[in-house]
RNA sequence: CGCGGGAUGGAGCAGUCUGGUAGCUCGUCGGGCUCAUAACCCGAAGGUCGUAGGUUCGAAUCCUGCUCCCGCAA
């Protein structure tokens, strides 16, 4: 009879499901506990929701545990250390993993990370290899230490980035990627007999991608060129978007841009039979669906033709970036 | 009970505060101009104003219930 390892599972949101299920469906592995975070308020109404990880462990009857704060629950822990577990699988799970919970697995704690590590260490690899229009990025599996992303690498694997993509299209793509990883790394760890090779990360080319802040996405045609702004828009796309302001105070949320060559004074819009350009510090970007608040998302072509009925003029609120 | 915006011809909107024959920019169809056109000119069709009820001589407009959509916040 073949040996089942012991498994951990920590994570949080959609992104980590495809990983879990991997575990889940391993035939040689036994899920101990899935751990994440409490249930929330969320949506309009603020009905209480579960992550979508406890979700999947309902619905297929697996043991879980939800805390804010993972390290403080003694009692769970003790209970863990008594269970001989083999070893973690820890993927956005939006809590740090204090030093008695890393000493309890045997074979330590294994976290998925959606860079190239040792760039991109933090909350946003992903948005992070958009924003700087990066052509490739990855999955890393690093078997994780006290500090940050630090650990050594256990499994890599390079992911090319398509020049259109944008951020939801680059998640679903790096979670498969990211489930294949752990699946491939798993069996390597049996049938090697847990041979694991580790690979030290470069600290001399440590880069970080912190958490998004919301106002990040105000786009900025003084500041920057239509390259960086669609770098921005993909990289934001869908959250937490791209935006700026109207008129007066009037938000503006960009649904679909494209870059364009069009020269245009910065922070001017120009209308072009049915579309609208607006002109940064380099070119300009090509706004083709555009949502005012409490609003559909509408295309250009409807945005002008409101525009023209109105025949009320285009102006950029210039006052968010005085 | 988290806060707020919206529903008007096929599309996007104005009109609602201060009730009185429903309008704009497009699209569609027909005609004209043109070598030609997604351009321009002329004309036409198309709406019981989300839904149910109430107030009124009269309701898109005021009041109430309901349904659906959206932004914020998470």
């Amino acid at each position: 009879m073949t040996k089942k390892y012991k498994v951990v599972f920590f994570g949080t949101p959609d992104f980590s499901v495809s990983s879990l299920k991997v575990l889940a469906d391993h035939n040689s592995i036994e899920m101990v506990n899935i751990i994440s975070m409490p249930d929330r308020p969320a949506g309009r109404g603020k009905k209480l929701q579960s992550p979508a990880v406890i979700s999947f462990a309902k619905e297929n009857q697996l043991p879980f545990f939800q805390t804010s704060n993972i390290n403080k629950e003694v009692e769970f822990l003790d209970s863990l250390e008594a269970q001989d577990i083999d070893f973690f699988v820890v993927i956005a799970f939006a809590q740090f993993l204090g030093k008695r919970l890393l000493n309890i697995p045997r074979l330590g704690a294994f976290n998925i990370h959606t860079s190239l590590l040792p760039k991109y260490r933090g909350a946003a690899p992903i948005q992070y290899a958009l924003l700087n229009g990066d052509e490739y990025t990855g999955v890393s599996i690093q078997k994780m230490v006290k500090k940050m992303d630090a650990g050594d690498i256990v499994y890599e694997h390079k992911v090319p980035i398509d020049s259109d993509e944008t951020c939801d299209l680059l998640f679903k793509k790096l979670e498969k990627e990211a489930a294949h990883g752990l699946e491939t790394f798993i069996n390597n760890l049996i049938s090697s007999n847990e041979e694991i090779s580790y690979k030290k990360q470069d600290e001399e080319n440590v880069s970080f991608a912190p958490t998004i802040d919301k106002k990040d996405g105000l786009i900025d045609p003084f500041h920057f060129s239509s390259d960086q702004i669609y770098n921005r828009f993909r990289a934001y796309y869908p959250w937490p978007g791209t935006f700026l302001f109207i008129n007066e105070n009037t938000r503006l949320k960009i649904k679909k841009l494209i870059p364009s060559d069009k020269e245009i004074a910065p922070g001017t819009f120009l209308i072009d039979s049915s579309n609208l350009y607006l002109g940064t510090k380099s070119g300009s970007i090509q706004l083709l669906e555009v949502q005012l608040d409490g609003k559909k998302a509408v295309s250009d072509k409807d945005f002008i033709n409101t525009l023209k009925s109105k025949q009320s003029d285009l102006i950029l609120d210039r006052s968010p970036y005085a």
